[in-house]
DNA sequence: CTTTTGAGAACGAGTATTCGTTTTGGACCC
DNA sequence: GGGTCCAAAACGAATACTCGTTCTCAAAAG
């Protein structure tokens, strides 16, 4: 069959990357044989070599696959209004997207991504790229709550967006482990911790940065409406 | 040599163990050969199959070891008081204990042990009892704290737990992705956003559930210091 | 008939494990 | 005390096997 169409060609590569992205799912790249990923794809390692140069091709082209979805996601999600309703928007989208619970085996990838990363500079290079991105993002978010005002000026933006990123790969490493990880609670819980709700007191005398909101400098307490005491109020 | 004491042999099982376990961290489980093991170890390999029967149950042992140990730091930090001083008291020993920044390798191994728990049933088991254990023991603080009136009764103390869960596995990939991660900044923003320190104003009228403390029935608003106002906030 | 595709046998590099040999160093006798 | 002995310990080449990749050739398509 000489000069088959380009799109099956495309068809053939993803038939393949499908049945190696299950199998990497299931077993890791390096446990995986290329045998494996025959018998998923119904094909012979012949045909398999058609497509691809190597097993490390494979592993690569669905490490920067999977990786750059993340980024998508997060791109995709809207991110306007204050600080509150960006992080609650995230919390919808980004992570309840990403991790949604029929997509157990993009998550069970992931994990085997990380430790692959460990381990190989190339992939870290492919993996990091995306997840900065995202990093990126969630402390532009945090800053701009801080000159809105929306957000404590003590917070530490790049490390509070490194503790929003923690709660996303904690949720994907709990679903990849445990199937019926209930995602929904998950993103409600998370949602009512990020938004101060868990606890129904204030926090202690602060003794050190530990709450350091309560003791923003300019605020004028006594005569602002309650809630605004708390944070940073008017400058 | 006739007659080697028990300790000897137990310290060369250690040696052995350190040795691969290095060589995992750095390398992954299945990309390190024996030899690379034998090399750290400075050992032939015909020593080392006299006190491990196979390179499984080399692996089978540091996973073990390893996973143990983070049940063993969580029993050992002494939680009392209320739900907030126990949290912030975990943030200290808890993840600075573990993830600390002199054991980087720790964390390596632990992100490559995530990823043998997904293909290693085995493996998963032995992971998943430390872990079930300090998952337990984090929603007994927030129950606790419900009983109390120290945590918002509608909190899902299960879910809570997890998302604090989330928070240590979140830094140990972090950690070990990035080693100039800086665990105690990390630390300082954690506690902010778990004590609800992040943003300065309360949440907008609640729309669903998502920040039900507000409405979190035993307070006493008007009774209470300021600060209290903003999380319970009115009636 | 020419060209592309795919199956599966064959290859060869690499690895865990075994095993016969060598080394070690404490015990035991003189 | 020092020389001899010998089981434990270590070695490392040999083995058996797995797996990625290549090769060959028949089938299929144009």
């Amino acid at each position: 069959m000489p000069k088959v169409t380009e799109e099956h060609i495309e068809a053939r590569r993803r038939q393949i990357l499908d049945a190696a992205l299950a199998c990497f799912s299931r077993n890791g790249f390096h446990q995986t044989t290329i045998n494996d990923i025959c018998e998923e794809a119904n094909l012979g390692a012949g045909a398999i070599y058609n497509y691809f140069d190597s097993k490390d091709s494979m592993i690569a082209e669905c490490c920067t696959h999977g990786q750059t979805e993340i980024g998508a996601v997060f791109d995709g999600a809207q991110l306007l209004g204050t600080a509150r309703e960006a992080i609650e928007k995230l919390a919808e989208v980004f992570i309840m997207g990403i991790a949604s619970s029929e997509a157990q085996p993009a998550s069970r990838l992931e994990v085997q991504l990380w430790s692959e990363t460990l381990r190989n500079p190339e992939v870290l290079q492919t993996a990091m790229g995306p997840r900065s991105q995202v990093l990126a993002g969630l402390q532009s978010i945090v800053e701009r709550g801080q000159r809105n005002g929306d957000v404590s000026d003590s917070a530490d933006a790049e490390y509070v967006a490194r503790v929003l990123m923690a709660l996303r790969d904690g949720l994907v490493l709990q679903q990849s482990m445990d199937p019926d990880t209930d995602v929904s609670r998950y993103v409600a819980a998370m949602k009512q911790v990020t938004a101060g709700a868990l606890f129904t007191q204030p926090p202690a005398q602060s003794r050190e940065q530990a709450s350091p909101a309560i003791l923003a400098p300019d605020t004028e307490a006594k005569e602002l409406p309650v809630q605004q005491t708390i944070m940073t109020a008017r400058r």
